[in-house]
DNA sequence: TTTCTCACA
DNA sequence: TGTGAGTA
């Protein structure tokens, strides 16, 4: 039907997806166990990775690099599904479906807004210190 | 051969 | 996070 199902169809082996992302299998998998990913089963307990995991992944590497720890990735990720289904339940433009989910300064500020830091209630923040300055003006 | 889980330097 | 063990 349309390309949501296609982009959730599981092809990608754990290989497949290393090489894609330039992750190891065992951060990979690490990422799941923190519901970062959701990779289909198959076989003999095989991870199956969709071209939606593969884009996940991509992005939390990113974030990592910006200085973003698994636990302010978690909510990043939590924000952009609430974004994905009040998008499709609001309208069905073929503009907005499938935009790309790049991570903008707006959406880190909404982040922050929405009480991130309630995370990091353990001593820390969720985010690093650096990246925090930056709206902090 | 590849991937999986579990455990540990 | 990396790596090795023992499977399937």
């Amino acid at each position: 039907m349309d390309d949501r199902i296609r982009r959730n169809m599981p092809l990608f082996s754990m290989s497949i997806v290393g090489e894609l992302t330039g992750l190891t299998a065992r951060q990979i998998r690490y990422y799941e166990e923190h519901q970062l990913v959701q990779p289909e089963r198959s076989k003999g307990n095989r991870r199956l990775f969709s071209f939606n995991d593969v884009e996940k992944l991509l992005e939390i590497k990113a974030l990592l690099d910006k200085g973003v720890n698994l636990a302010g990735i978690q909510h990043v990720l939590q924000m952009k599904e609430n974004e994905a289904s009040v998008e499709v339940a609001e309208t069905q433009t073929p503009e907005t479906d499938y935009k790309k989910p790049d991570l903008s300064d707006d959406e880190l500020r909404k982040l922050l807004k929405q009480g991130l830091f309630s995370a990091g209630k353990h001593g820390k923040t969720s985010i690093i210190q650096g990246e925090l300055s930056r709206f902090f003006h």
